[in-house]
DNA sequence: CTAATATCAGCCTGACTGACATTG
DNA sequence: CCAATGTCAGTCTGGCTGATATTA
């Protein structure tokens, strides 16, 4: 006997609050970045170290932390990843002896250069129903919102 | 000697995608949705469960899921914290003994009541920043995004 | 003595996979 | 034999906590 429970409860509070529509929609967007990421070996993590380093230079763990907002203890084992695959160097720091010196290597600006590809490919797939005017208006909600929010936790 | 790095990135490619200010800002947003829920002793899928559970009245577990989309595997557990706490009951559904029978109970209700009210607030604390008229068009961007991947997941 | 740095082990939610036994 | 149902164990990302050792 077949249920009548196929159907999407369209009618529900729960789908119908912001929240739950902002969490469902950011799921499949850090689907879409999974994918393309992991299409060329690499995750969040890695790109947004990656990003940090180039923009940075070569810097210590601690700074690599505050500036890509990536905690001490999960950035460790990033760079090990990315230090395995060659995209960095890990030497420890001659003049402060705590320190590590992480250095962006010629392969790990070519594997940036294969993120950011993959990227901005993601962004238009994950906007694709919206117009370019619709595209700006979400983006700047966007901003606001996170403007708010991040500025309450930092505090 | 005082490193230039608590400042902010707000010049780099990262920080400006629109995956990025999505999975953000859902993050905050699913920090406020745990706290709302903790603060009752419930977490995301207790409240879906709970809500669906209202809408069909009694349910097997699989027609839940289907419901409610969680995974079967993961309803498994949540179905058994919320009969500790009382506010579901399951039994074996006689006409189809593969099958559980899950109810609602009068303190599940009142429970409902107390998620509802706490999400509310939620999504206020959530939208803070925006206009009522940015509030809605938010929504309807979201959803037209959430229908646009939700299609092509389900195919 | 305190602060910063790096490392390691572990937790949490939500989403998901795979294996398995029972029943229809 | 196949399909549906329920259960259990385990994986993954991203964000966190806490403990510890080393060095400034």
């Amino acid at each position: 006997m077949r249920t009548p429970d196929e159907a999407p409860a369209s009618s529900s509070r729960v789908w119908e609050m912001p929240s739950w529509l902002l969490t469902q929609t950011a799921t499949h967007a850090g689907r879409l970045v999974s994918e393309g990421l992991a299409a060329v070996d690499a995750r969040g993590y890695h790109f947004r170290v990656l990003t940090t380093l180039d923009e940075l230079g070569p810097a210590s763990q601690a700074t690599l932390g505050r500036r890509s907002g990536i905690h001490l203890s999960d950035l460790v084992a990033t760079i090990n990843e990315l230090a395995d695959q060659g995209f960095v160097e890990r030497s420890p720091d001659p003049e402060d002896r705590r320190r590590n010196v992480v250095t962006l290597t010629a392969a790990g600006r070519r594997q940036l250069r294969r993120l950011d590809k993959q990227l901005v490919q993601v962004q238009d797939q994950l906007l694709a129903p919206l117009s370019p005017e619709e595209r700006v208006e979400f983006a700047r909600l966007l901003t606001r919102l996170l403007q708010h929010h991040a500025q309450r936790v930092q505090g």
